[in-house]
DNA sequence: CACACAATCTAACGATCGTTAGATTGTGTG
DNA sequence: CACACAATCTAACGATCGTTAGATTGTGTG
């Protein structure tokens, strides 16, 4: 990191965010600390990482400053620095799948139910949830819909969709969201509910995304 | 990059992205493509790195589809395959600056005339070049200019800022810029025309600053 | 077609990174 | 104070990256 050119400096601490970005597991772990505080252990168990692993790795973002740490009992619960750091995370996503044609194969052929939302069915979206014409709901985890989710979304967790069939409308469209495009819940419980007569879909969309288009989160 | 869990071959594409964003001197690419369109050689010569490692890192951007390249005879021109490429750029020095105290400490050494525009005050200084009350200066080289450049900035170069002062007014203020806020062009400027009784300040802003926050760039 | 010159390729190296697995630290509980 | 368990540390490895310097390719010019 010594350097003799001041201003070659500069550049090697921007290069410590981006070399912070540069591993697929690092970035597994920005987003799910984008959908809220989390253990270690969560995260190893959410990522199928070794708890060992995601350590090293967890440690290599802390020293990017990228993410913080608080210790709780046995526990140390890792966050997001900030709200630039999802931000950035969506960014360097968007980059990737404008660019990258290779990603853009991959999601439609991984994504059962490719729905991306522009700015304009954000807003109609959030338009039609608040007139009651829709039904969005949340199927992430309830803890990571604690910490933060999408306006007049209810939480109804994958895990336990099945359960709950009789909260759900049957008249009205339900719009089902998860952590982002890469997350496949959404699509999971799209395929559950059709099949249980229901008409739903998924937007692509998770938080991070809303909230960097611009538009709110409710806590 | 082959994996068995398909989930992760999504990261590792957004990581080529991460990975080609890693290390300082391609940033430093980057950042001066990001001022328009170069040669190898020019873009060798403007970061002081020799041209056979500025092509290797070139193609490493390439690599990760974020430069597009064109010949031109003998020569060939990359430049930034999209306007979003700079916008994260951007994104990513901001996130830097934000969490990195070593960067705002190192970059307030260096920057003799920190001025930092807020939202704001770029509107206002909009409005106040448009009605003529501020003299705004570009002080990069002149096809940086052509490439585009602030709306009603005139090209005046650094290195022929001296031959040129009769260009400029003595009564009002005169607002120079250059490729951003690790740039210094603009701070010898300042310090130049201050030393000839003119009043002159800097904004921190190049044209991926100004279209990042969502104002227009002129060609 | 010899030459100039921009750009790329190649081989080689030391440094850094990612991963694994065992050892250790730190906190809470019976 | 023994134990459980989350989290971190450590050492070791093979793989990748950054850099250097010589060789080669590609295009235009006299």
């Amino acid at each position: 990191m010594r350097t003799q050119h001041p201003k070659s400096y500069l550049y090697e601490h921007v290069a410590r965010i981006g070399k912070a970005l540069s591993n697929p597991k690092r970035l597994e772990l920005v987003e799910l600390l984008a959908q809220g505080e989390k253990s270690v252990e969560t995260l190893s168990a959410q990522a199928g990482i070794d708890m060992r692993l995601t350590s090293a790795h967890l440690k290599a973002l802390r020293e990017a400053r990228l993410v913080e740490t608080r210790r709780d009992g046995r526990y140390v619960h890792y966050r997001l620095s900030g709200p630039d750091v999802s931000h950035l995370w969506v960014s360097l996503r968007e980059v990737a799948e404008e660019h990258l044609v290779e990603l853009r194969l991959a999601l439609t052929q991984m994504v059962s139910e490719p729905d991306s939302l522009s700015s304009e069915s954000r807003e109609s979206l959030l338009h039609k949830a608040r007139q009651g014409e829709v039904f969005v709901i949340d199927v992430r985890p309830l803890s990571e819909y604690d910490a933060g989710h999408l306006p007049f979304a209810r939480s109804m967790p994958l895990a336990e969709l099945e359960k709950r069939l009789a909260d759900l409308p049957q008249d009205r469209t339900i719009v089902a969201y998860c952590r982002g495009p890469f997350c496949l819940m959404s699509d999971e419980a799209v395929k559950l509910l059709r099949a249980k007569g229901f008409i739903a879909k998924k937007i692509s969309d998770g938080v991070s995304e809303w909230a960097a288009s611009g538009l709110p989160i409710e806590t």
